[in-house]
DNA sequence: TCCAATGTGGACCGATCGGTCAAGTATTCG
DNA sequence: CGAATACTTGACCGATCGGTCCACATTGGA
């Protein structure tokens, strides 16, 4: 009962690339709303706050990519192939934005994470939690890779956590020198972490 | 000629404290000048705009820490030596800092090179500087250690940003996590990504 | 059909934002 | 001493901030 819409799917998506592109604090409400083409009233009317918003806007960006990753990282792919696929979705986005937007925009979550992490645990916190669901895929493929003698037996859980830092600092890197090629070396640079020769 | 003041040097001080444990966004200029102990007009006096302070930081900053830098780095220090004072630094910081203010502050350029990367390139491109800067000492170290075979030669700058990545990464994971000792991890990765074998 | 629930429009709020300005005070040099 | 310079003071500006409010439009269920 009562009126629908999809006001609430087109504040998520605006709000989700205004504060990627820009950052948190630069994204004024109203910016958000004008882009979203809703008004400020609906805006209230279903997020009781901009920070609610940014914390929902991340969990509804996870639901959607999910699906890629679960593709990405299914158990019938080959256990090393899944990283390199993970790393090709990386350097992939980070190329799309840059092209786009005319500027390396980085990982979504690192950018809100930095800029709020002293300041709104809750968005802090959930910005762990999506860590964390990435790192899960990591060492999943891992220990598959292990299990096959791919690579040595070890931490899993440690080195997908090495591999997840590797990742987020080389998009650190990227952002600020806006050219998102340096992503080029996350793959090879896995390999090194897990002790495998590179094929040149 | 003119009176003298040290309302400059104070001003830095607190911006760049201000800055790391919230953020660029989050401060205010008013903020900054009540902590320094300064009026606004002052403020103005010394520095054209908010971003040309944080711009000033960065380089004071850098200058300050640039002695610590040259003696951890030191060739009379064993290279691989060199990487284990840098770890021990970086950890040092962040526990110092979280213990002081309950919170991990992550790396304060990488906070401001995410948040403003896509906004101000003079800062972006301030961080890009000190990013390289870092690289060079780690990229120094590497070849010493290369020339005496403790690890096999290869591309040592490009194990450089690999390892300064690393770093990176997981001061953003800490930070998130709000737990300083993740970065006890940093050693052994680096050890890992260089191929040494670990001692246990 | 009519009502209750749901979403919309947009004016409005006090606070704060980065930045300006001009008059005044201290200091150093000639 | 006097003038040029360097710094201080604090009131002030328009714009924008996140958030509130409420009359109104639209809808689905009974």
């Amino acid at each position: 009962m009562g009126r629908t819409s999809d006001a609430k799917e087109r504040l998520l998506d605006a709000a989700f690339d205004l504060i990627w592109t820009n950052s948190y604090g630069a994204v004024g409400v109203d910016q958000i709303c004008e882009q979203a083409g809703v008004n400020k009233g609906s805006f209230y009317h279903f997020f009781p706050s901009k920070s609610d918003l940014a914390l929902a806007t991340f969990e509804d960006q996870w639901n959607r990519r999910r699906p890629e990753f679960d593709a990405m990282f299914s158990p019938l792919v080959p256990p090393l192939e899944r990283l390199d696929r993970w790393c090709a979705f990386i350097l992939g986005i980070q190329r799309t934005m840059a092209r786009r937007f005319g500027q390396v925009c980085g990982c979504p979550f690192v950018n809100v994470g930095t800029e709020l992490g002293t300041q709104d645990v809750r968005l802090r916190d959930k910005v762990a939690e999506l860590f964390s669901r990435s790192q899960q895929y990591l060492e999943s493929a891992l220990r598959d890779a292990m299990a096959v003698a791919l690579i040595p037996e070890g931490d899993a859980a440690g080195l997908a956590r090495m591999i997840h830092a590797l990742s987020l600092g080389l998009q650190v890197q990227a952002k600020v020198a806006n050219d998102p090629e340096l992503l080029g070396v996350l793959a090879p640079a896995i390999r090194r972490l897990l002790g495998i020769p590179s094929d040149t």
